[in-house]
DNA sequence: AACAAGACCTGCATGC
DNA sequence: TGCATGCAGGTCTTGT
């Protein structure tokens, strides 16, 4: 489900209500995720007070008072939910946090893709999920310069190097999709020939298309939703993804949009205007 | 080393 | 209605 806007989002959904909160009980309601949690994890958490929410690629980092930090996943179908009172947990609700402002952050996750873990402070660069991703796309880090340098040489198609997390980190299916598009990039074109002007076009291509999904609050198509439960809007604005057979909207292109599968993933195109 | 396929899970839409 | 099939926003692991 969530790629980098959608994971922002809820970052942002959480910034402001529970930084500064305590945490006075921790529920972990079954033992594992996609893996064990940590050893001791509800007690290792009760008790911590939150001083930050940060976001590394599409990993939320809670920093905590003790100097861990609390990593979330959201796999695919993963959410994070903040409720007032202590409501009773549904099903697939496997981490219920209750704070002490009264409210309760719920974790829910029906396929179990998502992942916790908690790291101290010093030892999060070297995470063996951080540690090789590659640079924030809406980071300085992130230039045709050193696009092209993680590229060169690569025979994969562009879509399975985007996808890749350590060309750039927090991109997934659908913006990938959407960011090609932009860009003017057909998904089959290998990843060694996205260079020069072609890099220069992407770069942007893919900082706006995914800023204009969080200034959207991420897209809903199945699973994502903000921290309160309502729905991103994001999904509106797709140009080629989940339009299969639809008109490509670029004026003056006659192209139908076309759905093709690589790495055995839907990448939706237009193969008139993408070259 | 790079790349593609398989694996992990549940739920939903579709078609017979 | 019931059942089989395919598909879904991720990414680690395995095999070529």
């Amino acid at each position: 489900m969530p790629e980098l806007p959608e994971v922002e989002t809820v970052r942002r959904g959480l910034e402001a209500p529970l930084t500064g909160r305590r945490l006075v009980r921790v529920e972990q309601r079954r033992a594992d995720l996609r893996w064990p949690f940590p050893p001791d994890f509800a007690t290792r958490l009760a008790g911590r007070r939150i001083d930050a929410i940060d976001r590394r690629s599409k990993y939320l980092l809670f920093r905590l008072d003790d100097g861990a930090v609390w990593m979330v996943h959201l796999g695919m179908s993963g959410r994070l939910f903040l409720k007032h009172g202590a409501p009773p947990p549904g099903p697939h609700d496997h981490v219920v946090v209750e704070t002490d402002a009264g409210s309760t952050l719920i974790f829910q996750d029906h396929r179990r893709f998502g992942m916790m873990d908690l790291v101290p402070e010093a030892e999060l660069a070297t995470h063996r999920l951080l540690a090789g991703l590659g640079p924030e796309p809406l980071g300085n880090e992130f230039n045709a310069e050193s696009l092209s340098a993680r590229l060169a040489g690569r025979r994969a198609p562009i879509k399975a190097a985007l996808l890749d997390q350590r060309t750039v980190a927090g991109l997934g299916n659908i913006y990938v999709s959407e960011a090609l598009y932009s860009a003017g990039i057909s998904p089959l074109r290998l990843a060694r020939s996205v260079v020069g002007r072609r890099a220069e076009r992407l770069v942007p291509a893919i900082r706006e298309v995914l800023q204009a999904a969080i200034a959207a609050g991420g897209s809903s198509l199945r699973d994502h939703r903000r921290t309160d439960g309502s729905l991103g809007d994001f999904q509106h604005n797709f140009r080629v993804y989940d339009r299969e057979g639809e008109r490509c909207p670029t004026r003056g292109c006659n192209g139908t949009i076309r759905r093709i599968v690589q790495n055995g993933r839907s990448t939706l195109y237009c193969p008139v205007c993408q070259k």
